[in-house]
DNA sequence: CCTAATGATTGTCA
DNA sequence: TGACAATCATTAGG
């Protein structure tokens, strides 16, 4: 406490606690003749207050009994009260009423907001799911570092209630005792009830003080596991393999126009377990490294091309519809997209392809028949879906056009060779 | 430890 | 605003 707690003057006359009555002694002390004797006296008490410090706790309560009935002793509390009637205008100024406190009331929100001074539990993981979303954030081990984030959360919130409550423990006990001693006090000098609700109200506010540097702190500890938590969401997380499956299928099976829909981001997304910017975000990457180097990615086209082929087959078998086994769900679209609206994606890639290797159309070329022998083997001979399918057609194979041209023939005749014998 | 793969970010353009 | 291109930063495999 940097400021005494110095007792204040309630208005003037006012009755002072355990002494009402002060006017009767004034007036006692102020008509006697024997001024010498008297100065004396009051001499004798004030060495004796002077020195109460320094006796044992029984010595100095034996020494207040007797000052308490010395013959002087309303004297000495008629000067008391008329030096603090004095003193009374020089405090009064000090005491005003602080306005709400704005950054207080910050704090308070923030930790309403982050659950932390909340009414219940699971406000923090809802905070969570917000940061969560905040940073976009998805994958497998989500709800790991959800009850990651909850734990720490919750621990932050229960040391904030303990600490509050011891703080408001100690007020409610350090209010008592200083209550108590100035009702001790006021027996020996001037003490107005009022005073006492004032001395109080100093000791709440600077508890408060310490409350809120609680809550400052708590706040920043807060702040510093939400920023962690969503750093730790921003970090790169490899998708799933299942959801690079999903995401592959859907790239390769639509070639010729590798843009999902919004409807279909957000399918692809609820697949995958990613949110629809990670949807795009893989598209746009996908994209751009596909067409660097579709070579690399040949293979695995084949792979996915195949795939399509053998699910929509197993569907067009066991389905009830036997119509049109060539068209599979999405393979099929992209195909005839491709067949009849000249495919924007590929034909970028022709106009820029410059990525001709002699040995990887070769490997290109193995892999798809093997791929292709494969699929026939798998589906029980179905060649012309294949056939038409994109990623056999001449554009779908990075070499010049005669050439790709005359592989393409190659590999199809020999398709349609093993499906015919 | 090096390197390729890959998800995310940023700046630019239409 | 979405796509693209370049780049960053992290992960994973040898």
């Amino acid at each position: 406490m940097d400021d005494q707690p110095r007792l204040m003057h309630s208005s003037h006359g006012v009755g002072m606690a355990g002494h009402p009555g002060l006017a009767q002694h004034m007036q006692d002390s102020t008509g006697g003749a024997d001024g010498e004797g008297r100065k004396q006296d009051i001499g004798d008490i004030l060495q004796q207050i002077m020195t109460i410090t320094d006796q044992s706790l029984d010595e100095a309560q034996a020494r207040k009994h007797a000052l308490n009935c010395h013959r002087m002793k309303p004297a000495l509390f008629n000067v008391l009260c008329e030096i603090k009637e004095k003193t009374v205008l020089s405090i009064r100024g000090a005491q005003e009423e602080e306005p709400p406190d704005a950054q207080l009331m910050r704090l308070d929100n923030m930790l309403l907001a982050e659950g932390v001074s909340g009414p219940e539990k699971g406000g923090g993981s809802a905070a969570a799911a917000a940061a969560a979303a905040a940073a976009g954030g998805g994958g497998s081990d989500n709800s790991t570092e959800h009850s990651d984030y909850r734990a720490k959360l919750s621990q932050i919130r229960q040391i904030y209630h303990t600490e509050l409550e011891k703080y408001e423990q100690a007020c409610n006990e350090f209010t008592t005792h200083v209550m108590n001693l100035l009702r001790e006090q006021s027996r020996t000098r001037p003490i107005s009830p009022k005073e006492i609700e004032r001395m109080v109200n100093i000791i709440h506010r600077k508890f408060s003080t310490i409350q809120m540097q609680l809550k400052q702190s708590t706040c920043e500890a807060v702040m510093i596991l939400r920023s962690r938590f969503l750093d730790a969401r921003r970090k790169r997380r490899n998708f799933n393999k299942q959801a690079t499956e999903f995401l592959n299928e859907y790239f390769y099976s639509h070639l010729s126009n590798p843009y999902p829909s919004e409807e279909a981001k957000e399918e692809l997304a609820k697949k995958c377990s990613i949110t629809v910017s990670q949807v795009s975000n893989w598209f746009g990457n996908k994209r751009i490294r596909y067409k660097k180097n579709i070579g690399k990615f040949q293979e695995e086209a084949n792979m996915y091309a195949a795939r399509t082929a053998v699910s929509a087959t197993n569907v067009s078998t066991h389905g009830s519809q036997a119509n049109s086994p060539s068209t599979p769900n999405s393979a099929g679209s992209a195909g005839s997209f491709n067949m009849n609206s000249g495919d924007l994606f590929m034909s970028v890639q022709s106009l820029n392809g410059d990525t001709y290797q002699g040995a990887q159309v070769g490997a290109n070329v193995q892999s798809q028949v093997d791929t292709l022998r494969h699929v026939i083997s798998q589906t029980g001979g179905y060649s012309e879906s294949l056939a038409a399918s994109q990623i056999y057609s001449p554009q779908g194979i990075n070499v010049s056009p005669n050439l790709a041209s005359s592989l393409f023939r190659c590999v199809r005749n020999c398709v349609l060779s093993r499906y015919y014998i």
